[in-house]
DNA sequence: GCTTGCTCAGGCTA
DNA sequence: CTAGCCTGAGCAAG
């Protein structure tokens, strides 16, 4: 086997890191019980019994499945694989509903918060890999719903339908509470939650409801109350530190963290005293029996969706407690907290470390920077080149080639292909061509977020008259993040990025010499590894599935794509994207885009994020094929 | 069980 | 750009 530097013709990087596939969990890993409370007697498999989406309040359905039957993708969209047919197909007047309206909704009772506490101490690799995937499954159902729901409103507001107030989150939340989709609700997990890791972001208070990690949507303490500890007290669990109340103090590994209460209404002033009841109180106790606090942090930034961020930033422990007189004059419960020692990195001194990069120059920064820019200005950002573990500079040894470099004839043949583009003059709306194409919508929000993803998108192009900074461009505007190649021990090359990379945004495109059918059948032959399109695996179908909640979602089948035969050889030129490492439960997928030439048998691949991904975080996709060479390498 | 009060949201507007 | 207004929904407690 070839390592990532030393062959002589496939040298990108997407090699070693091997991950199990997840298997069902046994269930005998360790649980402790905490305090008084009764062993854990259930085993852990509660923990992954979420109910098929059967239950909920007709209400919020009735009013979504018809708004949303008008939006999401049917079976109704039918045709050749031939891609002469795939221009030819019309918008679809009146898509087949895929939730009917007599669908039945079984009323149950949204499952109460259960009082059992357990900490879960140790996990086996496949049981992390298990949870890891339970969670990703439910945040991408959360942002798909939010998504969704955030374009329905959009194009009610088209239509004129007023609305009072849209929180596409909480609505999100909220379908998902009536299907039983909110994770760890029937256990009390004190410490690390499985799936969970340390440096996590989220947009949206509700996604922490949603996943377990913290209970309130409001709240900053979320705690087992009085009535239903074993103790007759109340034990916190978690906090969100978002810097609300005016005496917080944020150190790090240090933490001042002010009560709760002495507020009234939304006033972020003081009115009165805290009193040390409720989640105060809960705070104190945590302390006396040592139980250790997971900790959310707020903090602002200048992208995403709403300016502001919450980072999971791992386990402390309250260590004292006191009556502080604080800044207005009034009794405020000040608790200092301090970060259990050997945890990853915190999250958001990720941040701090990724903002350190962007303002410093090259020779400023510490070793290890090889090279502020491999693309030599091909991109629209630099990309810069990392490596503090020994003296390898492969990447700067290949052509940069920033888009697919596709072979003359094959090009001569687009310029024929009878292209025509939209003639929107300012905004693109539903009418337009380009939407058409895509089925009668575009993949994309107004923000330029993929909405879900699809066999293949159509955006609007060098044919279009619609101005470059149309949402329907998304993909071709280029690298929007500093995006870095770096060195590991443990992957070869891998890529992160300086910024925060918000899911369903465009990461880059994997870029290479485009080889026909004929051309790779001989160069295959000729023992030459190259990239084939046609191997990912269908993840974009993951990005948009709310079928947990809409048991009638269809994966989209529209636009066609057909069979892919080409490959890319990126063996001479390439771009960032084969220093992508491998993943069975990755966080960018592969979609397939057209823009430029209108031939779907030759589309760009381009890689969108399926989850939030923090700074200096590794990108991983699947590969499809490396389970096959995983195994391989297992074997040896 | 039901109701009420509490909450470090988030969206919109002036 | 920010303050303020307003609706929001889960939770604990009564």
């Amino acid at each position: 086997m070839a390592s990532p530097s030393s062959s002589s013709h496939l040298n990108f990087a997407f090699v070693p890191k091997i991950e199990p596939k997840a298997e069902p969990l046994e269930l005998d890993f360790p649980i402790s019980p905490i305090g008084r409370m009764p062993n854990l007697t259930h085993g852990i498999s509660e923990l992954t019994s979420l109910s098929p989406a059967t239950d909920g309040e007709e209400k919020l359905f009735t009013e979504y499945h018809r708004l949303i039957s008008t939006l999401l993708p049917t079976s109704g969209a039918t045709g050749s694989s031939d891609s002469t047919a795939v221009l030819a197909v019309p918008i679809p007047d009146s898509p087949a509903p895929i939730l009917t309206a007599g669908m039945s909704v079984n009323k149950r009772r949204r499952r109460d918060r259960s009082s059992e506490m357990v900490r879960i101490c140790s996990l086996r690799e496949k049981d992390r890999i298990h949870f890891r995937n339970l969670i990703r499954r439910a945040r991408i159902t959360f942002e798909s719903l939010r998504l969704l729901i955030k374009q329905v409103e959009a194009r009610e507001k088209d239509f004129g339908i007023p609305r009072k107030s849209s929180r596409p989150d909480l609505k999100a939340a909220a379908l998902m509470t009536n299907c039983d989709l909110w994770l760890n609700r029937h256990k009390r997990i004190i410490g690390s939650i499985p799936g969970i890791c340390v440096g996590d972001i989220y947009f949206f208070r509700a996604e922490l409801c949603v996943i377990g990690l913290h209970g309130h949507i409001q709240g900053g303490i979320d705690y087992v109350s009085a009535s239903r500890s074993s103790t007759g007290e109340p034990i916190a669990t978690s906090i969100v530190a978002s810097g609300g109340y005016e005496d917080d103090e944020d150190g790090g590994d240090v933490l001042i963290y002010s009560g709760h209460g002495g507020r009234e209404g939304n006033l972020r002033k003081m009115c009165v005293s805290q009193k040390l009841e409720r989640g105060n109180l809960a705070l104190e106790r945590s302390m006396r029996y040592g139980i250790e606090i997971r900790v959310v942090r707020g903090m602002k930034i200048d992208r995403g969706p709403n300016g502001k961020v919450y980072v999971y930033d791992g386990l402390y422990k309250v260590v004292d407690c006191w009556m502080d007189g604080g800044k207005s004059g009034l009794g405020v419960y000040k608790y200092k907290l301090l970060r259990i020692e050997g945890q990853e990195e915190m999250g958001s001194s990720m941040f701090k470390q990724a903002a350190t990069l962007q303002v410093s120059s090259l020779s400023a920064r510490k070793g290890g920077y090889f090279c502020s820019d491999i693309s030599m200005g091909r991109e629209s950002l630099p990309v810069s080149l990392y490596n503090d573990l020994d003296d390898d500079k492969d990447p700067l040894h290949f052509q940069y080639l920033a888009h697919p470099l596709y072979p003359p004839d094959i090009q001569s043949q687009f310029h024929g292909d009878g292209r025509r583009g939209c003639e929107c003059v300012t905004d693109c709306s539903s009418e337009c061509y380009c939407a058409a194409l895509n089925g009668g919508e575009f993949a994309y929000d107004a923000g330029g977020v993929l909405v879900r993803g699809k066999p293949l998108i159509y955006e609007c192009g060098t044919a279009c008259m619609c101005p470059p900074s149309c949402p329907n461009r998304e993909s071709q505007k280029g690298i929007r993040r500093r995006l870095e190649v770096f060195r590991s021990n443990e992957i070869g090359w891998g890529v992160r990025s300086w910024d925060l990379v918000q899911a369903g945004t465009f990461v880059c495109e994997y870029s290479g010499i485009v080889l026909t059918k004929e051309q790779t059948e001989l160069l295959s032959f000729a023992g030459e590894n190259l990239v084939h399109p046609s191997r990912f695996p269908a993840r974009w179908a993951e990005w948009g599935d709310v079928s947990d909640v809409f048991p009638n979602y269809m994966t989209p089948r529209y636009p066609l794509s057909p069979e892919l035969s080409f490959s890319l050889d990126v063996s001479r030129a390439r771009n960032l994207a084969c220093y992508l490492s491998h993943s069975c439960s990755p966080n960018v997928f592969m979609q397939f885009v057209l823009y430029d030439h209108h031939n779907p048998s030759f589309p760009h691949l381009m890689i969108f994020a399926m989850e939030n991904i923090p700074p200096l975080r590794e990108l991983s996709i699947d590969y499809g094929v490396m389970d096959e060479w995983a195994q391989k390498l297992i074997a040896m």
